[in-house]
DNA sequence: CCTACCGATCGGTAGG
DNA sequence: CCTACCGATCGGTAGG
């Protein structure tokens, strides 16, 4: 009898699983439940058995995502490494969680609008401060001469809007997720930043 | 009696600017017509005064971006320059439009998915056009030896993904449109791609 | 997990 | 440009 509150559970990760399918495909606001429960092989009153809501839905997705990111740069962060080296971990982490939860990942950027409060704020909030520490990186990269002078806001947001868009990307290409690209990627989102004689 | 037919277009105007600011902070599906005939001034059944619906607002706001995208390649392509240049000048257009339209541009990201056939059809092949456009330049600059030989799509892909979101930042950061900036953002977006002798 | 169903709200129309 | 209103569909509940 493990086997029912074990099935229960799974069943819940497949809904949240489907759900996040859709609404990187039609958006929250037009992804019906209905369209959830088919997706899932039930009748739409049957979710309620596992989820007490379709924001409930949206708000574990995207926390879930959050949560990696935050665990990401608290590693990155620890790395004895100076901040370009730090940078260039981002992106993998931007990568490696693009490759295992491409739908989720796609949420963050537009669909996360949709939360209501509290959980807006704090997700916004989450947000911020993950963007904060990643402007900071490239702030002591510019002090420690590894980085050209470049506006500081201007190059966190050229590297943060690809790395919101890799999951749109990688799923049009599918299998070039090489340490070629790895690279190359770094390649064009730091070279322009990087001072030229801290090339590899 | 001019002012009967010119109030009406510029009715019909007003529409559109408010719905594509609704659109854009609520999303298409969420966004109601009764939310856009209060930005108006008018009952909702008013609004089809002025236009036959609400797929016929997206698809204008639409397609009158992509038309301007696509007569700005074109003179991109006429102009007497190499291809690394031609990027730079479509880098300026991407400021531009953005400038001039945040609103409609904040679609491309992704409302366009609201399209219905055949219009989704439409839209999508412009922008496919446009983007194998793109991706010329940046094989031809690889042949000419003006750039280092980096993926084209890789390439193709983390400049756009940064032009797409610049109605977000320009957004937050008011009054930063200055030749500083649009220069540091080439060096941002094409610095990394750009061969070394090339850097002016 | 299903059948049956509800109140709310949607895009849009009729008629003036 | 408004009042009045419609059929469809939404998220969600009751009860089993």
């Amino acid at each position: 009898m493990p086997s029912r509150k074990s099935n229960s559970i799974s069943r819940r990760e497949e809904i949240l699983e489907k759900a996040a399918k859709l609404f990187r495909k039609t958006g929250y606001a037009a992804t019906t439940m209905r369209m959830i429960a088919t997706a899932t092989g039930m009748e739409a009153a049957s979710l309620y058995n596992h989820i007490s809501s379709k924001q409930e839905l949206l708000e574990e997705l995207l926390f879930s995502v959050a949560s990696e990111f935050t665990g990401g740069m608290d590693r990155a962060e620890k790395l004895n490494a100076g901040p370009l080296e730090k940078l260039e971990f981002l992106v993998d982490l931007h990568i490696d969680l693009t490759l295992r939860w491409p739908d989720r990942i796609a949420l963050v950027t537009g669909d996360w609008v949709h939360l209501e409060e509290p959980k807006l704020s704090a997700y916004t909030g989450l947000r911020n401060d993950y963007e904060q520490r990643f402007r900071s990186l490239i702030t002591e990269g510019k002090k420690q001469d590894e980085m050209e002078d470049i506006n500081t806001e201007l190059g966190l947001f050229s590297i943060l809007s690809t790395l919101h868009w890799l999951y749109s990307w990688l799923g049009k290409h599918p299998g070039l997720e090489t340490q070629k690209i790895r690279k190359e990627l770094k390649q064009c989102l730091l070279g322009g930043l990087r001072k030229s004689e801290y090339t590899k």
